[in-house]
DNA sequence: AGGCAGGTGGCCA
DNA sequence: TGGCCACCTGCC
């Protein structure tokens, strides 16, 4: 029997993302379960909750979820995108006054939103990141939603919890296409499993507090952490240093040779509280000249 | 076809 | 601290 889906509605009309800056909100490295369908809809994957987005005239978006889920799925999808604030505001606090290439970065995909992802699958997806690429992680990702995760809709699964996942043999998860990753996430289930609540209180503590909690995770450095509190607990001063940035860092601001420690440092500084946000607007550049 | 890929951890000076 | 290397394996 065919899935029914709810009617399309409107997202707020403060967002008006262009169809690149939706792609790169959705789809450019935050988030690991949305796939854009040849029909030009995305559909994406998030906590318990199904979603369609369809990008429409004046930049609107439109979102339809499975009908039977859509009633908690329209709170949660504008905390998922952030709409209650004010990203405009945000990025023009930006130093892109005193910075050119920082505001030819705003200027090229204004809109762009850092995510609000579940706190605990934003780890995981992040400890399957290690030296993969975007396609590649999905689809670990997507492995680990259909074999150890739950159907949650009709061919649509959510990701495992932590909980699940420690019950996982690591032979197991190798075979999601994990490789060395797959210890990574079985060690870290098993301490999760041990110590409940732990997870909760890292989101809930202040940036370097949780960012040293998380350090402590098999596979989990400083890159990881950072991606984790930014993507997963909207900690916006986290400042990833992946090589991206290294390369944006040595070409556009001339710290050749500088080390990731180096250049988190001098991030932090140049860009102040929102760093995270500024290195989104970097990262998504840097990928579109490839 | 074979090297490379959004890192981490361990080991050595 | 700073540098080097193993760790897995599917993809461009």
């Amino acid at each position: 029997m065919a899935e029914t889906w709810s009617a399309w509605q409107p997202l707020p009309a403060s967002w008006t993302p262009t169809a690149r800056v939706l792609r790169e909100t959705l789809d450019g490295g935050q988030a690991f379960r949305w796939t854009l369908s040849a029909d030009g809809l995305w559909h994406g994957v998030f906590g318990q909750h199904v979603v369609r987005l369809r990008h429409t005239a004046r930049n609107r978006v439109e979102w339809s979820a499975p009908a039977a889920l859509a009633k908690k799925t329209a709170p949660a999808l504008l905390h998922y995108l952030d709409l209650d604030r004010d990203a405009d505001a945000l990025a023009d606090s930006l130093p892109w006054r005193s910075d050119q290439h920082l505001a030819r970065c705003l200027s090229e995909f204004p809109g762009l939103r850092i995510l609000r992802q579940p706190f605990g699958e934003t780890l995981l997806c992040f400890l399957c990141s290690a030296t993969k690429q975007i396609v590649q992680i999905k689809q670990m990702v997507a492995l680990l939603a259909e074999r150890h995760g739950a159907e949650i809709a009709p061919g649509v699964f959510r990701l495992p919890t932590w909980t699940e996942l420690a019950a996982v043999p690591e032979p197991e998860l190798r075979k999601c296409l994990l490789g060395f990753r797959a210890r990574y996430i079985s060690d870290t289930a098993k301490f999760l499993a041990n110590h409940p609540g732990w997870l909760d209180e890292t989101e809930a503590l202040p940036y370097a507090e949780a960012k040293a909690r998380l350090c402590s995770l098999a596979g989990v450095g400083e890159k990881v952490a950072d991606c984790v509190l930014l993507f997963g607990a909207n900690k916006l001063e986290a400042f990833p240093v992946d090589v991206w940035i290294i390369r944006t860092m040595a070409t556009r601001y001339g710290l050749e040779n500088w080390s990731p420690a180096q250049i988190a440092h001098f991030g932090r500084v140049h860009f102040g509280p929102l760093a995270g946000l500024a290195q989104q607007f970097l990262f998504a550049y840097e990928r579109a000249q490839r």
